[in-house]
RNA sequence: GGAGAGGUGGCUGAGCGGUUGAAAGCGCCUGACUCGAAAUCAGGUAAGUGGGCAAUCCCUGCUUCGGGGGUUCGAAUCCCCCCCUCUCCGCCA
């Protein structure tokens, strides 16, 4: 959530960001009328708790006495109704207040681009270079199909559409490809390994941004308040909903493993085949909790560490910044994707988007941290960066070390966690 | 799923209708003592949100004792609903 009070100090500026995102600016205004109109009231309100509140002693001084305090009660009493119809009021506007609020995103950092569609993008580098093939490469589906461990018919069977099943030597690699990632971000990264439930309730969801406003993206459980993640961020990011931290304790760095749940709504048509779109996908998630002065730099860090990843299975990437209009965080402040080459598109594709959230979501999951004895509280800053997405991961190790007859080689760093050095029809 | 017990400040734990934002102890911070430390002594030590002020100093109002609602002039304390934790039983990978 942004802060509300810069609807009130700097409305030019929370225009400019909306604007920059492509969204409408009038909300800004309507939500500083309404602050404003919350304040006079908390205002009434407290005068009059105050008022209540030296009268009830009062009451009880006289009682204590053994005097009459009945008129002193019936006028205390007409003033606990007044206090309930402002109160009443003031909910009201609160509630008015955050439903607005709770949708408006991030404000853009200072240096990202400005932009309406990813064409305004900038890309900072490439790694890499794109295999030149002595052979026509095939698609990760075709290659899967043919080998018999990537079997789209079954999981449409057992699932219906966007689903898969991993078979044989391809389901091993998901395996490795998981432990392989964590282990480097944990052994050489400096995060710590979460393992976390992947069932979460909606306050969970709303803590990190993707509720209220991204609702149809997500899968409901019928019947109760409750939903599946979309992203494991959401759960890494909400295990210290409602600290407050200790600032010696900070940056505090989390990865884990988590199945991710998306319906993919509006996504109709769009690359049907294979593992880069589906409904349920494996993912190995970065988060970081830090100062907000050294948020750039665990952002630059994030990058570095889904980088690795990249290089160390030997795949060409692409690393870009998002410009404003482009930006698919809704939480985010600044965004960076990493894009492996996918050579059946021949294009670069999205495994991971590293991003700074401010102080976006520990405002909304009241994430605060303290820097010593008589300090005020401070909200955190947020980062989230996928280390990465496992499915197009293993997709591009198919489609980039795919030999001619068809096998798939091992990349070398994934040798001693297979024990194989090609996927292929066999077992073992 | 059934039965019982419980959820209070960083922690342990009192309070069970009025001056208690909360005893006591522990922890932590500051000061005194000390060459320094320990021990001892004195003081301080929750969060949120308003107002005053040039002020991140300071003064001050309101709210918060798992969450929500109710009773009352007044609720941590009484009543109702929900959530969570623990123990026992049942079920289960």
């Amino acid at each position: 959530m942004i802060d509300i009070k810069l609807a009130v100090s700097d409305p030019d500026r929370l225009k400019k960001a909306l604007e920059s995102r492509g969204l409408q600016t009038a909300i800004v205004d309507e939500m500083a009328t309404l602050d404003q109109k919350r304040k006079k009231l908390v205002q009434e309100s407290d005068e009059l708790k105050r008022l209540r509140n030296e009268q009830s002693k009062q009451v009880g001084l006289l009682k204590s006495k053994g005097e009459d305090a009945s008129e002193l009660m019936a006028k205390t009493k007409q003033m606990g109704e007044r206090i309930a119809a402002i109160d009443q009021e003031l909910d009201q506007i609160k509630s008015e207040l955050d439903s607005i609020a709770l949708t408006v995103p991030n404000i853009p950092e200072e240096d990202v681009p400005y932009g309406k569609s990813d064409a305004e993008n900038i890309h900072v580098k490439t790694v890499g270079q794109p295999r030149v093939f002595e052979f026509e490469p095939k698609g990760h589906w075709d290659l899967g199909d043919t080998l018999d461990v990537l079997d789209n018919t079954r999981a449409a069977k057992l699932s219906g559409a966007r689903f898969n099943v991993f078979k044989g030597k391809l389901a091993a690699l998901q395996r490795a490809l998981i432990s392989y990632m964590i282990d480097m971000h944990t052994k050489e990264h400096g995060f710590k390994e979460i393992f976390a439930p992947v069932l979460v309730l909606d306050k969970t969801c709303l803590g990190t941004g993707q509720l209220p406003k991204f609702a149809q993206d997500m899968y409901k459980i019928e019947g109760e308040d409750m939903y599946l993640i979309s992203t494991n961020e959401i759960t890494l990011v909400n295990m210290h909903q409602g600290e407050i931290l200790k600032a010696s304790d900070l940056p505090i760095r989390y990865t884990g493993f988590a199945l991710c749940f998306r319906k993919e709504a509006g996504a109709a048509g769009r690359d049907t085949r294979g593992l880069i779109r589906v409904h349920q996908f494996e993912k190995v998630e970065m988060v970081t909790f830090c100062k907000p002065e050294e948020s750039s730099k665990e952002l630059q860090h994030l990058i570095d560490s889904a980088g690795a990843v990249l290089e160390g299975l030997g795949l060409p990437y692409r690393l870009s910044l998002m410009c404003t209009g482009d930006m698919s965080g809704f939480s985010a402040a600044k965004s960076y994707d990493l894009e492996v080459w996918m050579p059946s598109y021949n294009a670069y594709v999205e495994v991971s988007s590293c991003s700074n959230c401010t102080d976006f979501q520990a405002r909304r999951a009241q994430i605060r941290f303290k820097e010593g004895q008589g300090e005020g509280t401070k909200f955190v800053h947020t980062l989230n960066g996928s280390g990465l997405a496992i499915g197009r991961t293993m997709a591009a190790i198919m489609e980039n070390y795919q030999e001619k007859d068809g096998r798939i080689r091992v990349p070398d760093a994934l040798r001693n966690y297979l024990g194989f050095e090609f996927i292929d029809g066999s077992n073992k």
